[in-house]
DNA sequence: TGTCAAGAATATTTCGATATTGCGCAGGAT
DNA sequence: ATCCTGCGCAATATCGAAATATTCTTGACA
């Protein structure tokens, strides 16, 4: 949870290591349960490896990469427990953070709400090539449609908490896609619904769909788990 | 966050500086806002930069120190506002977390809570030297105390971010000694509520008398910071 | 054939040095 | 007098290799 805010790009290699190695995790270029070799990383970053390890420690803080002393580091696994487990604090604290951000939105926040809503209604989910993973446009949009439901809750420790919640759970999320089909328009509706209530100042009915929609996609991905350890 | 529950004890120099250093800073031994300079760190932990930079990148991460890129490290500094923000958080989330250790604590949580209640009501408070600060003793039987409370809280991830709460206001606590001397006799008899209503199974009560709790401290760091900020 | 130990190979951790960046001050131009 | 520019100092960021730990391999011995 270093605070960059005031910077303006990323400055040094470090942070541009760092940066770049979240995103290769989050974004499911590495797998969960991979082992980092550092001669690899330092080969893929182009850098030493003080820079690949304090990248390393950094995600380890956060709990998006396990390190073993002596061992190296490795990406968190994922499990069916743990993910039980993300998914009930995930209720929890970001209903909680949705409820005071509800309560204390004024028009400029329903604004971004509105926006982020819409550029996500109009974000494909699926690209032709993979009918697997999400497109990189969809993850995007719809971690800016979440983040700016809660953007207005005055608590910003409860809020980063909420994120970084929501950031393990894309660990998760990556692989949750469903097996049919109609569940895109599923999605919608809910983010949809959800907006409703967040506009209408229905802090306790949003919060009721937005546990919904968490504990949904958490059910998608059983089903998903089961098919692939089948294999 | 890492993980060395497996790991009997401190094994690599990095972790050895870490503990180290996070326990200077949460003691009081460095002062909140003090610059952290690399040579100053190599010298009193005997070890390279590197090793320095790893600790204080993990205590960056977890908001104990604050990083600017270029510009080094400095411990948090204390505000007001970031102490509200900070207390709000802690009623709400640490409250959560009792309710839900209460709901699921058994007989030997039980048996643990009303040891560390023990082990803490028996440990003086004030040392002789030192009137403001409270005692190294104290302090570790105070956090094992409300650690042992939570402890039957069946989601590690909420425990754990509780947990990471309580070391952020540690950095406050520590300087939070109320002018009085009666205080004394309050805090134990606080401690004493909370047992009682956590043992009897009545997490409501618990958890109002820990909020009290916590709004109190806060209180009292409030007249201090005053009291500071006429100097 | 199975077990164990010594040594080779591999990976991580730590170091000391170098490169880079930012800051303050002096000197000169406007 | 004020502002700009360039130089030197101090601190951080990065590197590449040495030191340390672990794992794998091999071969002797029971």
């Amino acid at each position: 949870m270093l605070d960059y805010a005031a910077m303006g790009g990323v400055t040094t290699r470090g942070e541009q290591v760092y940066v770049q190695l979240r995103s290769d995790i989050l974004s499911g270029r590495v797998l969960p349960g991979t082992k980092l070799r550092f001669a690899d990383l330092t080969e893929r970053y182009e850098c030493s490896t003080s820079v690949v390890r304090e990248g390393l420690t950094r995600l380890a803080e956060q709990g998006l990469v396990q390190s073993e002393p002596q061992h190296g580091f490795r990406v968190t696994p994922v499990s069916a427990d743990d993910l039980e487990d993300l998914t009930t604090a995930r209720c929890v604290l970001e209903g909680l953070v949705l409820r005071m951000s509800i309560k204390n939105g004024d028009i400029a926040w329903e604004s971004e709400v509105v926006a982020a809503h819409h550029a996500l209604d109009r974000t494909p989910m699926e690209s032709d090539g993979d009918p697997v993973l999400m497109t990189e446009d969809w993850t995007l949009a719809h971690s800016r449609f979440h983040g700016a439901l809660l953007a207005a809750c005055p608590n910003q420790r409860l809020r980063m908490m909420a994120l970084s919640l929501r950031d393990a759970a894309e660990l998760y999320r990556r692989w949750s896609r469903p097996i049919g089909h109609d569940e895109d328009r599923d999605v919608r509706s809910e983010h949809r619904a959800l907006v409703d209530a967040a506009l209408r100042g229905d802090a306790t009915e949003a919060v009721r769909l937005l546990e919904e929609h968490l504990r949904r996609t958490t059910r998608a991905l059983g089903a998903r788990e089961r098919a692939i350890s089948i294999r």
